[in-house]
DNA sequence: AAGGCAAAAAATGAATGCAAAATTTGCAGC
DNA sequence: GCTGCAAATTTTGCATTCATTTTTTGCCTT
């Protein structure tokens, strides 16, 4: 396994590639439930905020019934709590709960790279080694950004090269709840972490060629599980996780 | 690792333990949610047929607007499919299905274990060895119905030790929806895989007790995956999988 | 002036009502 | 006798309405 990634520095031109978002949803209350879960994941509601169902309902012009079916599910998914007679609030993450979010993502993860390796073509796995390499160029560029929008779209891809719809879905699903933490914002001050991150990718990347299953399992979850404690330090340091419940807007 | 598994039929008498239903929800909702989730999971609708609002309505005693947003919950939960102004349908398990819900299932016992690993106490341990040697008395016994309740009690209690909420919650979900394949009735008619069965539960508890979480999650990836190929096995051969759109009552 | 209590206001949870879509029924035509 | 089409019935989706609970506001008491 070579590794020659160095402490990044040099220039290197590459285009950003367009990721086209495909939302498949065809009936209205679909419609409305999406809308209202990116809402709720771009964070547009601080933590622990009640979320007003009047205003909502305006917002998106529909009445109270739609609405709170989706909400329902919203809870469903994690997104909120619903405290009976006192309303809905945007589930406030603690740090217990992103180290449990973490560590299922790592999970998922894990056994998406034992799958995919069962099955996976050598096309896609050179789709992968593409996005590797742009993301590699990111980091040579220390763009940041960059770097962790190709970082998500390799990890995607080893889920989707999974072919378990299951698992995709599941896995959207807690990439969502754990969104909501801007963990990308500045997690990687500390240019160690990133470089090792970058290790870790051509051992990824590496383990996925040979089609070694039980191997690249073990890599993921331990990816993930630096990557989990990079994030716990960095919300350690930087805005504490839950402050209380201040809604600081009103 | 020590293996000294006949291929059953001594006589050993062990009592059955009564395991309490724990049902923690307190709102109108959640109990409503509860009541059909059980309704639906225990199989008292044929797959693929409608659920029939008004009648739901009349046998809970509500009114079809909270029955309606449990439906949503029930649908975001993967339990039944809401096609748009056609009404909810039992999800219909394919084949694939349920090989998507085993392989899913896998991953997250493969994780269970390995974090389980990282915090599992001496007694845990041995409340689970206590399990597998009650287990191993009802394999002995031949008593299948027995050897399936504990055996779930012993995955149950590693996905417990792991101390992880949203893993338990994720398990518990992906386990409601396949048990409506009722794959325990005999899909180990063949002798060989329950000793074969018998044999990785030694190796499982032998990893755990050495704390060897990458080992016991390769262990226990393979059999939930021997799991799966007898449950494929066993349906192919058995009730063909969702025989077709034919409401056996209506 | 501070704390507590009661009334008003607002919000939640559930039931009912209504328009649109789908399914069923009945009938005409072949 | 069977097929195809249109009216009637049922069902779905959403808006509105009502009862109950919570929260806020104002006033009274200490």
């Amino acid at each position: 396994m070579k590794s020659t990634i160095p402490e990044a520095g040099a220039p290197i031109a590459l285009p950003a590639c367009g990721n086209g978002s495909d939302r498949p949803e065809v009936s209205l209350h679909g419609e409305i439930l999406a809308r209202l879960r990116d809402y709720m994941v771009e964070g547009n509601i601080p933590d622990g905020a009640r979320v007003p169902e009047r205003q909502l309902c305006e917002m998106l012009g529909i009445s109270r019934t739609p609405l709170r079916e989706a909400l329902k599910v919203l809870a469903a998914e994690g997104l909120i709590d619903l405290l009976p007679n006192r309303g809905a609030r945007v589930r406030k993450l603690g740090k217990g709960d992103i180290e449990e979010l973490f560590d299922v993502m790592a999970g998922l993860e894990s056994l998406a790279g034992r799958l995919a390796c069962e099955i996976i073509t050598d096309d896609e796995i050179g789709a992968i080694e593409r996005l590797h390499y742009e993301m590699y160029g990111y980091y040579l560029h220390r763009d940041m950004h960059g770097y962790f929008q190709v970082n998500q779209r390799i990890h995607e891809s080893i889920v989707a090269a999974a072919r378990n719809e299951t698992l995709t879905t599941t896995y959207a699903n807690f990439a969502g709840r754990i969104r909501r933490v801007r963990y990308s914002a500045n997690f990687a001050r500390k240019r160690q972490r990133w470089a090792d991150a970058m290790r870790e990718h051509e051992a990824i990347l590496d383990a996925l060629r040979r089609r070694a299953g039980g191997e690249l399992s073990d890599i993921l979850f331990q990816h993930l599980r630096n990557k989990r404690t990079a994030a716990i330090e960095h919300l350690a340091e930087g805005d504490e996780a839950a402050p209380a419940d201040t809604p600081r807007a009103g």
